[in-house]
DNA sequence: CGCAATTATGGTATCATAATTGCGGTGCTATACT
């Protein structure tokens, strides 16, 4: 068994040596049994799937939380030489799309989301393939993304039974031991086999920069910039900022530097995204909608402008600096009250109490919806709960689903933020928070451990103080401009 | 929450100030219609 795995890994993929983790998690897939991976980012974990493929036979099915990840997945597999591959989604036209749902027999390889196997349509299709294996990636969108963004997460238990409960691989870079349980439970998966691997990564300092106003912040981002070792990503939690961000950085002599967000067309955000992964720009400014399936070894820092909901997040993001193992830094800019921006958003996200009332009282098939102002997330929110419990008492049940999970969101930033404000080392903080111990004495650990920031800084030939001076000039030039508009 | 933008107010000009409102993040899919 084992030389027939090194052969295909030859063969297949090119690779002499399994990296970390992978040998165990195709072992484990295809001895049949439900795994749970969490494997640290960069170690490849598209070939713990793609590889069985090669060895069972049936479909493998991959349920991915992007279009994107899905293309560049097919891409890859195809690039190998792979062609019964295919991703099922809305980029179909819907001649193609019929095409393949008339053929799915003939592949090997299917990408799909989540909202896609909700489709009963395609779902009583698959019921009648052979599937030899159901693959979750990025399985922490199940528990992060499932109660109030992208339900139909919370309905892959029902599509797994009918899909006749086939052995399931999901898989992650970072997940607690409730996040675990949340996956498990969301897939109902008895008898699982998890393989956990430590999420440290010991080539990221870790550093906490406290401010104390806003002005303060955004001049020490601009001494941060222009003197670490580039290409990186600086994180904010609004579009708007990652705007004005990258125009000032432009600005001050950072010329290749772009924003990235949500709200931008997809073709801009994909040429983004390919410029920065061929060196072409060398600051991003994004929102969190920047990273995932962003394949970059080189990446020198992580700057959060504003720090995330929760450390889950944290370390996903600050996970795509360094792959390649050469040192690379962190740094979250704090100032005071910086938490109320994202409790102040998921307070607000959910539907109100009236709202809940009110919508349960409408006739479904009149139009009334509208008159509710409620934004699209509220709307699916209690659409999903409406088509979930239909008897007395949703009005009441729902209430409590949306009290239940904006408490854990509120607990959830409780935590960042007291990782944020204390005082002993990060890394051992971080550990702790996913129930781990720091084993390594690791050189430049954290700024409460020390590190030496020259370690990361490109040599500066000008006088930096200068230039300092007339960013603030620069700063006002901008508003200015930005009030005329 | 905290800040910016918009609207209301007072007293009766064409404005200064107060009060109120809005904004702030992540993505799938389906369908109608220029």
């Amino acid at each position: 068994m084992k030389i027939k795995l090194y052969d295909h890994l030859n063969k297949q993929f090119g690779y002499d040596m399994f990296r970390i983790g992978q040998e165990e998690v195709i072992t484990s897939v295809l001895e049949g049994k439900h795994t749970l991976a969490v494997l640290p980012t960069g170690t490849g974990k598209s070939l713990c799937y793609q590889l069985p493929g090669y060895l069972l036979k049936g479909i493998v099915i991959i349920v991915s939380p992007l279009l994107s990840l899905m293309q560049d997945q097919v891409e890859q597999l195809k690039i190998n030489g792979e062609k019964r591959v295919t991703a099922l989604n809305s980029f179909l036209e819907s001649k193609e799309r019929k095409q393949i749902i008339h053929s799915l027999q003939n592949y090997r390889f299917i990408y799909t989301s989540p909202e896609m196997l909700t489709n009963n349509e395609i779902l009583q299709k698959l019921k009648q393939m052979e599937i030899s294996l159901f693959v979750v990636d990025e399985a922490h969108c199940i528990s992060q993304w499932g109660p109030d963004f992208r339900p139909d997460y919370l309905n892959l238990s029902m599509i797994r039974s009918e899909l006749k409960n086939p052995t399931t691989l999901a898989l992650t870079a970072t997940a607690t031991e409730d996040v675990r349980a949340d996956i498990i439970k969301h897939l109902n998966l008895d008898n699982v086999n998890q393989l956990i691997y430590s999420v440290d990564r010991p080539n990221i300092a870790l550093v906490v920069e406290e401010t104390t106003n806003y002005n303060d912040k955004v001049n020490k981002l601009l001494q941060f910039v222009k003197q670490l070792q580039k290409p990186g990503i600086i994180y904010f939690s609004s579009k708007r900022l990652t705007e004005e961000m990258a125009a000032l950085l432009r600005n001050n002599g950072i010329a290749q530097t772009a924003a990235y967000h949500g709200g931008m067309d997809r073709e801009q955000r994909i040429l983004i995204q390919q410029q920065f992964l061929h060196n072409q720009l060398q600051v991003i400014c994004a929102t969190s909608a920047f990273g995932m399936g962003v394949n970059k070894e080189n990446i020198r820092f992580v700057i959060h402008f504003h720090m995330p909901y929760q450390l889950d997040s944290y370390l996903q993001e600050i996970g795509r600096a360094g792959r390649d193992g050469k040192k690379s830094i962190a740094v979250l800019l704090y100032s005071p009250g910086d938490e109320f921006l994202p409790l102040q958003i998921f307070e607000n996200e959910l539907p109100s109490d009236d709202q809940i009332e009110q919508f349960f009282l409408l006739n479904k098939n009149s139009n009334e919806e509208s008159l509710l102002n409620l934004t699209e997330i509220q709307l699916r929110f209690l659409t999903y709960y409406q088509k979930k419990y239909e008897r007395s008492e949703v009005a009441k049940r729902v209430k409590r689903i949306r009290d239940f999970r904006i408490q854990y969101k509120q607990k959830k930033l409780n935590e960042m933020v007291k990782w944020v404000k204390s005082t002993t080392c990060r890394r051992e903080g971080i550990l702790r928070y996913f129930q781990e111990q720091k084993v390594t004495n690791v050189k430049d650990c954290c700024d409460v451990c020390g590190v030496h920031i020259e370690n990361y800084q490109t040599y500066i030939p000008e006088n930096v103080k200068g230039q300092n001076e007339n960013w603030q000039l620069l700063l006002k030039n901008l508003l200015i401009r930005g009030d005329e508009k």
